[in-house]
DNA sequence: TCTCCTCGAGATCT
DNA sequence: CTCGAGGAGA
C-alpha cells in the first residue's frame, strides 16, 4: 500500500480507501452485512445500526445486530432540550428507528470491537454493498484505527448480470420477483437474512441455467462463449425498399468517425444501407465516404484530426474518388431523392 | 483483432 | 459506482 492521503486540487485533502477485492463469485460462506444510517450523504450522514448474517454451506449459523449512537456533535441540530435529534420524522419512519432508541444506544467504541470479531476475514456480501462498506470504513478507521480489507460481492451487481430483463433490481424488487418473503421494515438484521435469500436463489438460478459467470463479464474474446461482437456495419442488410439507384451513395462505400449528433452510428448506417450503399468499418482503399461526427468528448482528438481523417486525406490525394462529409452534409444528403 | 482509455448515462443505498 | 460505446494503437 502507497499512501493513505492523495492531494487534491479542490479538496484539501482526501481519504483514500483502500477496500478489499470487489469479487465476482458465489461463495457458498460469507458474511452479510447491512447498515441503517441518517442519511444516503457519506459526508455528514451517520450509521445507526448495524446488523450482520454469518453463512456457512449456504445457510445461516449467527447473527450479529446492534443499533449504534450517532456522535451527538454531528447531529443535525438539537431540536430542543430534553432530546437530541438523530434522525429525522422520514428516517423514522423508514426504519422505525426513533430517537429515543438511539439516546440509550451503545458508541460505536463498544460495538465496532465486536463487529470486528463477527465478520472475521469473512467475505462480506450486501445489495449496493459500497454504500455499507465505505460507511463502516471510514467509521472503523475514525474510532478503533481498523482498516476493513474484507474481499466483498455485491448482489445488486450480480444480479443486473444475471436477470437482466428486471425491471429495476432494488432489493425490495429482487425480493418479489425472486419469491423471497419480506418481513418488517427496513431494519439492519431483517434486511440481511433478505439479501441472503436473494442471493441464494441467484446462486440457483445460475445452476439451473448453466451459467458460466465470468462470461457475463469480460472474456469478450471472440473464442469464448459470451463473446459479444463489435458492431460490424459491413453486415447491416438493407430494411424495406427504398433503393434508389440514382442517388449518390448508391453503390458506395460509407465510413464513419467521430460520435454523430443528430442519430446513433448504427441508425446512420441503416439508412446508408436502405438506399442501397455500403459501410466499413475503417478507412480503406474501397471508401468514397467518409463522414464526420464530432470529436467534442475526445480530449485527445477536440480540435486534431482523428486517424480515419488522415488515412482518408492519404488516400485523396493518392486519387482516390473519396469525398469527406460533415454531419449536416450527410443529412442532407440521406434525406433528399 | 485485442487491450486500454475516456466519456456519458443510469441506478442503488438511508 | 457500473457499464457500454467508440477511438487509438499495437
Amino acid at each position: 500500500m502507497d499512501f493513505e492521503i492523495r492531494f487534491n486540487s479542490d479538496d484539501n485533502h482526501k481519504k483514500i480507501r483502500i477496500k478489499g477485492e470487489n469479487l465476482i463469485a458465489l461463495p457458498d460462506a460469507y458474511t452479510v452485512i447491512d447498515i441503517e444510517t441518517t442519511g444516503l450523504d457519506q459526508r455528514y450522514d451517520q450509521i445507526i445500526e448495524i446488523g450482520a448474517v454469518k453463512v456457512v454451506n449456504n445457510s445461516i449459523t449467527d447473527t450479529f445486530e446492534s443499533l449504534v449512537q450517532p456522535d451527538p456533535s454531528l447531529v443535525l441540530g438539537d431540536n430542543d432540550e430534553w432530546q437530541t435529534e438523530y434522525v429525522d420524522e422520514f428516517i423514522t419512519e423508514l426504519t422505525g428507528i426513533t430517537n429515543e432508541m438511539l439516546e440509550s444506544a451503545p458508541p460505536p467504541e463498544e460495538i465496532l470491537p465486536k463487529f470486528i470479531a463477527f465478520i472475521e476475514n469473512d467475505t462480506l456480501l450486501g445489495h449496493n454493498i459500497h454504500f455499507d462498506i465505505n460507511f463502516l470504513y471510514d467509521l472503523l478507521i475514525e474510532t478503533v484505527d481498523h482498516r476493513l480489507s474484507n474481499n466483498f460481492v455485491d448482489l445488486l451487481r450480480l444480479s443486473r448480470k444475471v436477470y437482466p430483463h428486471f425491471e429495476n433490481h432494488k432489493l425490495a424488487t429482487l425480493a418479489s420477483l425472486l419469491g423471497v418473503k419480506e418481513v418488517k421494515g427496513h431494519r439492519a438484521l431483517s434486511d440481511c437474512r433478505i439479501t441472503h435469500e436473494c442471493f441464494q436463489e441467484l446462486v440457483h438460478s445460475v445452476h439451473i441455467r448453466n451459467i458460466d459467470l465470468d462470461s457475463l463479464w469480460k472474456s469478450r474474446s471472440k473464442s469464448r462463449p459470451g463473446y459479444i461482437r463489435a458492431l460490424d456495419l459491413r453486415e447491416l442488410k438493407p430494411e424495406g425498399f427504398t433503393v434508389n439507384e440514382d442517388h449518390p451513395i448508391y453503390d458506395k462505400y460509407c465510413t464513419f468517425t467521430g460520435k454523430l449528433e443528430r442519430m446513433d452510428r448504427r441508425t446512420a448506417a441503416q439508412i446508408v444501407v436502405n438506399i442501397g450503399g455500403k459501410c466499413l468499418n475503417s478507412v480503406t482503399k474501397e471508401t468514397n465516404f467518409l463522414i464526420l461526427g464530432n470529436f467534442d468528448y475526445c480530449s485527445s482528438i477536440r480540435d486534431g484530426k482523428s486517424s480515419k481523417l488522415k488515412r482518408a486525406e492519404e488516400l485523396m490525394l493518392k486519387g482516390q474518388d473519396l469525398k469527406v462529409l460533415s454531419e449536416d452534409i450527410f443529412y442532407d444528403l440521406i434525406t433528399s431523392y
